[in-house]
DNA sequence: AACGATACGGAACGTTGTTCCGCTTTACAA
DNA sequence: TTGTAAAGCGGAACAACGTTCCGTATCGTT
């Protein structure tokens, strides 16, 4: 019913080709300054990374939250789309959830600091919230159910709370020699399964 | 038998009076402001509330690490102290793991902000670190050994390990109705268990 | 009372996030 | 092509924080 568009007649004039120019550099800066000093790595920097003012990224992405939505985006979709077909072509509903599980921890490990962003209550990072949820949650669930239904693991685990654990435990996962986040992870999705009895 | 004087002769004079006075103060405002407003409260608010300049808590305590072991010190202890009597006093060496890890989940959930700083890899944390570490880390291993020994749980679990994971769990559980620490260190504990077979 | 050591307060500095506004660039029409 | 309003830009400016520094006040001792 609505959008920037819309659509109808209106002809919302698209975004000036210097916008869009700076946008996709901004992109590409925050992604290279995002590997190099993690996700919250100063707003000057990635500024001058991409040759910018910082006032720029403000107007493109009102909050640090966008500007990561918009730099992971692709890689949390194609993590919520793998989820069903996990579901689909592995032997069991609990494997199906440990390589999903797996594919999520991958994601969060590999992005510097981005588990500990994802957790933070600090207002501002509610967009990321949000979006992290909306779209990994439901999948999660969809797996959980499964799971549950096959009658492999406890049924009283909802998909949101092990998220933000496993979320949790992915917290500063880097280049720690005494922390090993997969582990821990297998860990608390073996503690999921029904006791014997 | 002594006081902070080391005994030889060397006299080292004790400290003025308004600085122990001025220290007392800063515990107690300090412990008033990490209970209202968390652990990474401003170091200014810590100073106001006791009446005091924020030059004087750095004087006293060099880092904000150091202020927050010395307000959490006899709790730490307590914990510690808690291990080799659960260990006595509990039927099985499992049970006492468990028992003394739910007391560190206490302790963490109740001190706002608490478990995020103990993972924060920012430098001037690492005092409190170690001092965790360095406390607790043995107690645990004790543990998990005897457990281990007893033939209860898997062997390749180190303590730092689990630790770091369930301080990890311990992040953002305040009044969060769709998160339960407690709930998922009693998972991370029950994938602790060996599997069956 | 006087004096040196000790401790204090808070201004000042550096680093961050965020806002704001004067200037530049663009797109479009004439 | 040129003129103009809108869109966009850069970075100065502000606020909140941790931390350092030093002139001044206080303490304990002589």
């Amino acid at each position: 019913m609505n959008d920037s568009d819309g659509g109808a007649g209106r002809a919302a004039r698209s975004k000036r080709a210097d916008a869009r120019r700076n946008e996709e550099t901004l992109l590409d800066a925050a992604a290279a300054v995002f590997v190099a000093s993690g996700v919250e790595a100063p707003v000057r920097d990635i500024a001058a990374k991409a040759g910018v003012g910082v006032g720029t990224i403000y107007r493109h992405f009102p909050t640090r939250a966008d500007l990561i939505i918009a730099v992971y985006r692709h890689q949390v979709e194609a993590c919520a789309e793998a989820g069903p077909a996990l579901l689909a072509s592995s032997a069991t509903p609990h494997a199906a959830l440990g390589q999903w599980i797996n594919l999520f921890v991958d994601f969060l490990v590999t992005k510097h600091g981005l588990a500990a962003v994802l957790q933070s209550d600090n207002a501002g990072f509610e967009t990321l919230h949000a979006y992290f949820l909306d779209r990994l949650v439901p999948v999660c669930t969809q797996l959980l159910d499964a799971a549950v239904d096959s009658g492999e693991i406890r049924s009283d685990v909802e998909a949101i709370q092990l998220m933000r654990g496993v979320g949790n435990l992915c917290i500063g996962a880097e280049h720690n020699p005494h922390y090993d986040a997969r582990r821990l992870v297998e860990l608390l999705i073996a503690g999921l399964r029904l006791p014997p009895g």
